[in-house]
DNA sequence: CTGTTTTTAATGCAATTGCATTGACATTGA
DNA sequence: TCAATGTCAATGCAATTGCATTAAAAACAG
């Protein structure tokens, strides 16, 4: 079996590594104890939480599948499917696009709007609890800043 | 309807949410845009990768299970199943431990290491593209430490 | 010892995600 | 105008993940 020949691969440095491993960890870590505290409290997965906050941001509550994918970044059958699930839960519900009929609005309901504050009184306790006690204001701005550069471009 | 007391909720400041935001937002960018690199090169998931990485560091190529679910933070039932399609690409084999029936031993094959040193050349080159174009290794070093705050305890 | 508890890994089944494609509509360009 | 191309959302089906439980063995307590 003959290899083909083989790029000279210019390696990452150990520090870009070591920063690459962290944010996967940091990541995993973090996520996982919210996401604990959040099922323990009975609510649903952030992925809820992260939709039902983008649309009560937007306008009169309503954004396109296509904006909530942009802003949460998920698959576009992800997020078609997530939404038919809190439609269902009285969540949010579809209308149609003035003027074109391929897309549409989701609008959050009342129920939802209440699911989402309900869920931030959880939410913003479990984020003190795994962030704020482990990082300074002035080292959270720093961070930001870091991984700003990261997801540019 | 009868609101249930509320606790006062102390919200976290806003530099802690944002960087919160941005940890999310990164790790899906950066963890994307790596995934399509490989996927396109024919290779399996990171998460195959990281197993590979691990056994292959690990004494004569072998961890426990539970070694590496530790390193690599994955859910025990998860790992007991990537194992099962790991093993029947013939990337990794199932050893009794000696002296404990309940435990076992994943070693790594020769296979398994051919395939993470090749997949290593397009994962060294998809994370100097996405991280070390965009970060110093100064930054690189300066985000490392503030992840591990978020990591440790 | 022997019964109880803990540890380790696997598994049945439900829920979610990924992949590829489709259907409906809108936009573009000759 | 109308064929070709692009956009948006949904969906069939396979793969993976999550949840709850189980089985087997080891460690522990009296």
């Amino acid at each position: 079996m003959q290899e083909p020949p083989q790029e000279p691969i210019s390696e990452p440095s150990a520090s870009v590594i070591r920063a690459w491993g962290r944010l996967i960890r940091a990541e995993r870590t973090v996520v996982g104890r919210i996401e604990a505290e959040m099922k323990s409290a009975g609510f649903p997965s952030l992925h809820w939480y992260d939709v039902l906050l983008e649309l009560k941001r937007g306008p009169e509550g309503r954004l396109t599948p296509r904006e909530i994918e942009e802003a949460v970044l998920f698959e576009q059958y992800n997020l078609s499917r997530l939404l038919d699930r809190m439609e269902s839960e009285g969540l949010v519900r579809r209308i149609p696009f003035p003027g074109d009929k391929r897309r549409q609005l989701i609008e959050i309901t009342e129920e939802g709007k209440a699911l989402q504050w309900r869920m931030w009184s959880v939410y913003g306790a479990a984020i003190n609890r795994f962030i704020s006690a482990k990082l300074t204001d002035k080292e959270a701005g720093q961070l930001s800043a870091l991984l700003l550069k990261l997801i540019q471009e």
